[in-house]
DNA sequence: CCGAGCCCTTGATCTGGGTCAATGCCGGCT
DNA sequence: AGCCGGCATTGACCCAGATCAAGGGCTCGG
């Protein structure tokens, strides 16, 4: 149990609620931001209001006014646009510790859902603007999430654009192996349906359900379940990922 | 012609060797962005040295030690990612002020080459930072671009994993006719090549051309030759883009 | 323990866009 | 002006992945 100045370090984390998920944040946390001055951590803890979400709830949807901003405490989380007619594309899916919410503008630019029960810290848009005035270095922390995340959309692109289905799911799997820093024969996780794969990878349920029946044919990975999967041979799923 | 103040508001644009940029760079140019204090401005100025490069030269390669940031003055540069066997993805188009280098590591997590002729202002990598260090309001500008970056990023993404050929296209014309604020009947000069146009739109040439023909059969543009085109009709185009 | 419904997988067929193959055309050089 | 080389267009054909169509097997409620 962190004393006093540690709960100030774990900032929104540690308040009454959020007990036992420091493990999370300590790795990834906007709380442990590098360089985060104990009196940011509190004004944010202040701030901070406590959230849980059933699986399949919608967070915020694409165009509505952007009130609020989030940290994801646990659980996952997709975002994703979608086309008047309903065909939809997932931009990301958020593990815990990460940010989201930040809209260029006043109203989100995509929605967000909840893949399973999700538990998360909200800022109100207003205040957490004010405190980031304040705070230079909780600034420098946005941007630079903000980089590896256009950096990751960028990645997305060039799978999107002009991978093979087959070299999709590798990249997929390999790359979801990797956020859960387990590429070894460790059980990796797969907590979202065939349909969420399909739409982040710009595939269908039937070819996203056979590329993987193929990667796994090739004992590139091993599907314990079908939420479940561990990477066998992380070098060959690599090169079958096309690099990564 | 600028006086002292105007000079110091203008930035870096308004050096030696820029004179005559100015008007593009009051618009869009990072020299100008809101709120910067003249102080920072000069220091940006002290920092940049001017460049110019031919259509087709390679500015950074992805990977390599990222050591500088730049600003566009002029002309178009594109981004990409490649994968080993050639197979290219454009991430996008920059046009005069856009910004580009900051990578979220020490290398670059792209190429970047003019497409046309180009001007730039060259920042050195570690001055900037710490030039950024003592700048709030220029790291917020930062910001603020890159998550408009990021936003144009997940329109992409939804391009390429949802949309048909001549959507991709329509998308593509609709959007690079606003960057330039031409959506009437006014010539938008596309100066990138078919092939530009295909591995940003994750397409082949010859799928690209023949879009931007039934693109044009609907009467939806008018190509005025292969560089330069009108937008005809923005409402039927903006619905061939599937919303845009 | 059983049944219903929802995912998911698997198989058969279809098609949008890729591939291959001629031309056509424009711009630069002599 | 005329030629040359690279880019773009156009047409014919093909294939990866979409679509359509059956099952199969968790999961959850009773």
């Amino acid at each position: 149990m962190p004393d006093g100045s540690g709960a100030a370090r774990l900032g929104v984390l540690s308040r009454p609620g959020c007990v036992g998920l420091c493990e999370q944040c300590r790795i990834r946390g906007l709380a442990v931001c590098r360089a985060l001055e104990p009196q940011a951590l509190d004004e944010l803890a202040a701030l901070a209001t406590r959230l849980e979400l059933p699986a399949k709830k919608l967070l915020f949807d694409e165009g509505e006014p952007a009130r609020s901003l989030f940290t994801l405490v646990e659980g996952v989380v997709k975002l994703y646009k979608a086309l008047p007619d309903g065909r939809r594309q997932i931009t990301g899916f958020l593990l815990p510790g990460d940010f989201l919410g930040l809209a260029h503008f006043t109203s989100y630019a995509y929605s967000a859902e909840a893949v399973t029960e999700v538990g998360l810290c909200r800022f109100p848009r207003e205040g957490f603007l004010r405190l980031l005035e304040r705070h230079p270095a909780l600034e420098r922390e946005l941007l630079s999430r903000a980089s590896s995340e256009l950096a990751a959309a960028q990645e997305q692109m060039l799978l999107l654009g002009r991978k093979s289905a087959k070299e999709r799911v590798a990249s997929f799997l390999l790359s979801f192996a990797r956020r859960q820093a387990m590429v070894g024969r460790e059980l990796v996780a797969l907590p979202m349906s065939r349909n969420d794969i399909a739409d982040y990878l710009g595939l269908t349920i039937e070819t996203v359900s056979r590329s993987i029946r193929a990667v796994e044919e090739e004992g590139l990975i091993r599907l314990v379940d079908r939420h479940h999967y561990r990477v066998v041979d992380p070098d060959r799923l690599r090169r079958a990922a096309a690099a990564g």
